[in-house]
DNA sequence: CTCCTTATTGGTCATATGGACAATAAGGAG
DNA sequence: CTCCTTATTGTCCATATGACCAATAAGGAG
């Protein structure tokens, strides 16, 4: 095998991008040792010495799928200037018929969370950053007065729990159950934010 | 080893049932061939010999506790007779603290269900019970004048997902959140129910 | 140019998994 | 009481996992 010997940060870098990519095709559960060095083209012992347990590769390709995906959003939703069509947006790709590879992992990181302290630190971390992201977007929008809400931030954890809940659902159940979820989570989203009904309404331009 | 023949189908039920056993402790991935067969008292061949594919085991384990469970909670839901303390009953053990067994088990074949159609199938069937038999105790709420609600099935769908969410919350994340998401449970609750504010409140007796 | 740190390799171990199979004996049928 | 079906056992195989370790060589320091 040639051997090419690289900055650790960088290598290490590398053996993080590995893992990412292969969790972002099929799963959490299919980083390994072995999966992981392939992908990178390395020796699995070289994955072992950057990282002594495959947990915190785990973890850490976690964060960063879940990072560069909380960014990804952002900078979407960012590219419009009014509030109301800014939720409206993120309401579209979050309530998706066929789920991303970013809902799919959020589901199974909660499943493993319990199983694993790493991950659970950074699923933590990650659906703070969430929150904080939306309840900020909140209080831009109340601020701007498109919106109405006391607590952004208590509104932003709601909205979540019913994404959530569609989240969980899109993974496994029906279209039928589904539909119903995407309204009432529309609607409730409404509410919470003191717009008309139908404001949010996913297929107005 | 002693041996002793058993009825097929009796022995058949043993082992589901220390599959089930097992599941309850440590959930759905700690059902295994020798696991089975150590929990049943059996070889492990035993288990091979019922369930040529361990699969088959996962999906009657998990049918079978999710039907164990269900029929508890409605048996508990019955003793009370008027539909408002039905519910407030329910509410109170689906929004506790501390996620109970089978509540970690759903969250656990929500994930697995992507990659387990037999687990998938019996995830499906037992969400439809539980809306029908919550979408029944609407409907009788309803007539009896207590609840309000155009569509039972619709209003059960609802709850359910702002339960789910809460479960799957439960699983990994922090009390604060935990206690935001079940007080925007019991309000739509209520909501959906034609309730005055506060009715649901688990607290009261 | 030489040396030495350490990134990198390849191989080994212990463990757990699902699955297949031949041998055995329990216990009901006749 | 005898026979025969088949429930039951123990064993074996192929595979995948995480982890450990000694040997090697890349490439910067001096």
């Amino acid at each position: 095998m040639v051997r090419r010997r690289k900055n650790p940060e960088e290598r290490r870098r590398e053996i993080v991008a590995a893992a990412a990519r292969l969790a972002g095709k099929t799963g959490l559960g299919s980083i390994s040792l072995r999966s992981v060095a392939q992908e990178a083209g390395v020796a699995p012992g070289l994955v072992n010495h950057y990282f002594p347990a495959v947990e915190q590769l785990v973890a850490e390709a976690f964060a960063q799928l879940g990072g560069d995906d909380l960014r990804d959003h952002f900078a979407t939703i960012r590219k419009e200037s009014a509030p109301v069509q800014q939720m409206r947006i993120y309401l579209r790709s979050a309530l998706a018929e066929q789920p991303d590879s970013m809902r799919l992992l959020a589901v199974e990181a909660y499943y493993l969370a319990r199983y694993h302290p790493l991950l659970s630190d950074a699923l933590t971390v990650l659906v703070d950053a969430w929150d904080s992201e939306m309840a900020h977007l909140i209080d831009e929008g109340t601020r701007n007065g498109a919106f109405r809400s006391d607590d952004p931030m208590k509104s932003a954890i709601h909205i979540f729990a019913l994404i959530d809940a569609f989240a969980l659902q899109a993974v496994a159940l029906s279209h039928a159950r589904l539909g119903i979820v995407r309204e009432m989570t529309i609607q409730a989203t409404e509410r919470e934010l003191g717009l008309a009904k139908g404001s949010l309404q996913l297929d107005v331009a």
